[in-house]
DNA sequence: TATGAATGAGCGTTCATTCAT
DNA sequence: TATGAATGAACGCTCATTCAT
């Protein structure tokens, strides 16, 4: 009984997120609006609003969802063992948060939370991460004077400063790519 | 003659802003509304529009204007002979930075501008950061294996990381001084 | 059995009943709220709706019973003599069919159904209300120049103006008492 | 200047009330949603809310200003000497404000106002109600020995009560017309 | 330059009621 | 009977921005 009505409530729900994603696709994260989306999914905006508490949760979750599906892909590969592998590995992951102003803006606004319990999927995320590139460093030959979970935030502190500089008219000369891996090295190769 | 009217329009200008600084002091600013602003300035909404291109262009400049002040101040000082004396000249700037939520969202939002000629005062306030870092370093006691502008660039990150930190209910156990401390040290004295 | 399942739909009844009582006891008739009452007797809200038509069914029943209370007390007491005697005697009834604007509003949305089969024990309190002026009438020493029934339902009429006054800012000035008392005395001893 | 201005934004409210009227007349009162009238008056929904505080606003303007019409025939009209002429003088405002269920329930509802600067225009037309009667009353053959504001009043009061019956099925018998013929002879005519 | 009424697109909300299970 | 997720049709609101005067 309490199964079947949980099942019909994560099938609508998944219907809502299937129907955003549509338009997602179709126009982009920024042209989302809460009325298509209940449109395509066939079904009231109270329920919208039953399932999300506005439409930064529905982003929130969408945004995040995508994240954690490359840092899953980020935690089945080998480690990268050269700053040079490990800018390729992230680029995925850096092109994802740069796909629209939108979404890096989204990203930047929900990685801090407020509250414990206002805590959602993309302020989780930056957790995740920071524990992917502890992993990576393990077994690195990287620099070891200092505690791998300072490196890992390091790596992020340079991957956001790398994104931004690609929204940024001054800046934009070189790539994502490039920057991130000059402040890699620089961060955990010194003196090499 | 042209010059009154220079006179005229400035005075209006500069009556916005104090105007809207008033509200900034009194209510925070997120906060801050064009209505009120053109209320207290004892003007019409209009007026507010012919002198702005837009409200974001009043709060890049206001909250640009006190990232100079500080700036300012930077200069003025000593470059910083240790870490620990950079991350204490740092806090002031950083405190403000992170005085709201809302401010710190729009500092992010407004750091990297899409196209040249909308670069705004705090787009500008960050190459300027760039800089007082590089004047910093130029003879300071810190590593030299790389460029002293990516050296700066580092400090800048690590900043951002530390006070994207505050915001964030999972990492509020240290303070923002702490957590720049480590970073920095980490960053500009590797081995160290 | 039959017994037992009637026993347990009263009972439901009853609990749906006193939990609404509650919410009106705590925070008056306009708070309340099906999903408050349903949550606080320990149901669903389909449940809420096997036993009462709609929300304005209960509300209903729950002022209808008020107001028979109300009148059990004035067929109890002894028919009033005088005029004064009667607007002492009609207090309790109005103070709470003034108790609240919203119970007012629907009193008088109430005191007229539509059809008979939808007729509800508000409404046919404005009746009983009418049966028991009619048998205090029968007695007492008013005019006698037309039929009973008119002169209750004039009574009637003039307790909803009385009660209707209060809730009007401009006629603020008078009590409901002091204007029932005008009232009846000009409807029941004209040239008196 | 500042005529002119005044003058677009009386157009607008014209507009806004003509296009309300016009919902009005297709399809009664209880159908009129402000999507639809800010539709047909070919504006933006912020203006209709920028001249009505919310839709009861309109719908009282609207209701009100019908009520006053009537009123300024009655006054243009010479007082009538019987109960049998003002029962007819009253039928047309009488028929209005029970032309529909959710007309006579927004009067009743209005009719009272909480608080001074919240007075609409239907409360106010029952103040001018009662001076109607009043004029009518300074001339004409009927009872005396009460104040003219008490007869008034109680012609109100008897208007209320018939119009009441008309919605109840209890009552459903007897026209507007007979009720209030009934009464007013009782109320005006005592002994007679 | 100044005015301020008008714009407008969309969000969030409400909450009694229905209905498939 | 009981359940509670889903419905749904407005409403109210926001508030930066525009534009005719």
């Amino acid at each position: 009984m309490i199964r079947s009505v949980q099942k019909r409530t994560l099938e609508t729900r998944a219907k809502l997120i299937a129907a955003a994603q549509e338009i997602i696709d179709e126009s982009g994260y920024a042209a989302l609006r809460v009325e298509e989306v209940v449109l395509r999914a066939g079904m009231a905006k109270g329920t919208f609003f039953a399932h999300f508490k506005d439409k930064d949760a529905l982003m929130d979750l969408i945004i995040g969802s995508e994240i954690d599906r490359h840092l899953d892909a980020l935690e089945a590969s080998p480690a990268p063992q050269t700053v040079e592998q490990m800018a390729d590995a992230l680029m995925p992951l850096c092109n994802y948060m740069t796909c629209e102003r939108y979404v890096f803006d989204v990203i930047l606004r929900f990685s801090g939370a407020a509250a414990i319990e206002e805590i959602g999927l993309i302020a989780r995320t930056f957790g995740r991460q920071i524990e992917v590139f502890e992993a990576w460093l393990a077994d690195a030959p990287f620099r070891r004077d200092i505690a791998v979970e300072l490196r890992a935030e390091g790596i992020h502190a340079f991957m956001i400063q790398a994104m931004s500089a690609q929204f940024c008219a001054l800046h934009n000369a070189e790539s994502i790519q490039d920057r991130l891996l000059l402040y890699l090295r620089a961060w955990l190769l010194p003196g090499g």
